[in-house]
Formats: structure tokens, sequence, C-alpha cells
DNA sequence: GTGGGTTTGTGGCACC
DNA sequence: GGTGCCACAAACCCAC
């Protein structure tokens, strides 16, 4: 294959990559802005954002320990072949 | 109501808050994923990872840079009650 | 050296480098309230102090931008051995 | 004077502005420099920089109620004209 | 384990 | 006063 033709293609590639890449950022902001809605009607129904999200934070390390338990748990078993 | 009554209520809200949020937070980190997962496949495929985001990134600047002069123009016709 | 004396030093150390810390901090702030000084004189002189910000912002983003070009090539020509 | 000359001037003025803001900023971020880089010293002597910062916030935060205190206090002096 | 980059959290500020 | 916004600071994560 030419030279040239493989830089077409690998052009075509890279603005594939990017576009994907964009679109899912997109989408990634996007949910990132409905989590903002929510806690914006939770402060609404007057609920404290601050501790709201230390709350959920706490909730979502106590889960990361859970998680850290069984990758542990995970090695131990592929090192025992288990 | 009752102060229980609210207090339930209350409780509901919360409990509801919180699992709307979770929710959104694991779509959020599922996209996070995806991209990931592209910019891997991307590296598989010989692109350097670093250069694309920095591609990335500056396209996002260009767009940021283009709102910022639709706002300040928006700025100067309310200034000039255009 | 004894743990007691190195105890001593370590303190030492410590507050030598919290002191140098909360010094160039306070240099900080100084600087951020000159600025601020001179967004309020702008003001009082009739500029739009939301417009001025914009502006330098805009000013920054090409600063920024122009970095990242330069960054980004510097990449593609360590990436190509030039 | 003239429409034009007052654009002129106005057009000076403006451009000092800027100039004085971006010159601080310089300031600024070039001490945001020197505090990263004690840090960083700090670290290298096997200081933990994460309890560092949250140390002299706290030294912060202590300081600002005292000059919370010192503030009621002069509202209550010009206040009795003392 | 060290640095860089990204993302998240927090405080300040201006406007309503 | 309270609300949304923006900038700074901190935490996190990955790659080397």
């Amino acid at each position: 294959m030419s030279e040239v033709m493989t830089q077409v293609i690998a052009k075509d590639h890279l603005t594939q990559i990017v576009s994907r890449i964009e679109r899912l950022e997109e989408d990634k902001a996007a949910v990132a802005e409905d989590i903002k809605e929510v806690y914006g009607e939770a402060k609404s129904h007057g609920f404290d954002v601050k501790i709201l999200k230390q709350v959920i934070k706490l909730r979502k390390m106590d889960q990361d320990k859970l998680a850290e338990q069984e990758e542990i748990l995970g090695l131990y078993r592929s090192a025992l072949d288990v």
C-alpha cells in the first residue's frame, strides 16, 4: 500500500477516534449536568448539598474498601489457582 | 403533619436523592471507562495517547474560546443596549 | 544522632517550612488584593469589570493555547526523533 | 474634547489596566510556584505534604477566627466612638 | 514512588 | 440574604 494511502487511512482513523472521544466527553458532561441538577433540586428541598456530597463520598469509600478486599481476595485466588 | 411523619418523608426523600446521584455517578464512571477504552484502542493502533489528548484539548479550547467570544459580544451588546 | 535530637531538628525544620509557606501565602494574598484594587479602580473609571475579566481571560487563553501548541510540537518532534 | 480623543484616551487607559493586571497575575503565579517548590522540598525531606497543607489550613482558620473577633471589636469601637 | 494531568471540592464574589 | 458562578486548592489516578 502506498505511503499516501496509509496516511489517508491513518487520518480517517484519527478523525474517527477524536470524534468518538469527543462524543463520549459530551455524554460525560451531560451526566455531570444531571448530577448537578439533582443536587440543585435537593437544595431547593432544604437539603445541605455539602453534607450530601460528604455522605455520598463516605458511601463510596466504604464500597471501595469492599472492592479492595475483593481485589485482594481475587489476587489470592489467582495466585492459588482456586 | 407529625414530626415523625416529616422525618420519614425526609428520610425517604434523602434515600431517593442519594440513590439517584449514585446511579448517575455510575453512569459517569461508565462513560469515563469507555473513553479510556477508546484511548487504549487508539494506542494499540499506534497512536500516541498523549498527543491525542493534547489535540482534543486544543479543539476544546477552540470551542471554549468561541463561547467566550460570543459571551463577551453579548455583554457588549447589553452594555450598549443594542 | 539521638531520636530526641532528630525530633528537635524535624520540629525546627517543620516550623521553618510552615513559616516559609505562610509568608508566601501572605504575599500571594497581597497580590490578589492588588489585583482586586486595580479592578475597583477601573470600575470607578467607568470600565465594565465583567468585560475586563473576559478580555483578560481570552488573552490568557491565547497564551495557553500557544503554549499547548508548542508542547504538542515538541511531542511530535520527540516522537519522530527529530 | 473630541469623541475620537476620548476614545484614544480610553483605549490607552484600558491597555494600561490590562497590562497592570496581567503583570500582577504573573506575580501571583510566581508566588504560587514558590509555594509549590517549598512543598516539594519538604516532601523530599520526608514530610507529608497532605498533612502539611492541613496544618497550614488549620492555622489559617484559627487566625481568621481571631480576625473575626478583632473585626467585631472594631465594630463595637466605631459604634461607641471609642 | 514520583510527577503530571484530571477531576472534584471549597471558598469567595457579584448579582439579584 | 441567598444563589449561582468562577477561580483556586486538594485529591486521585495513571504512566513512567
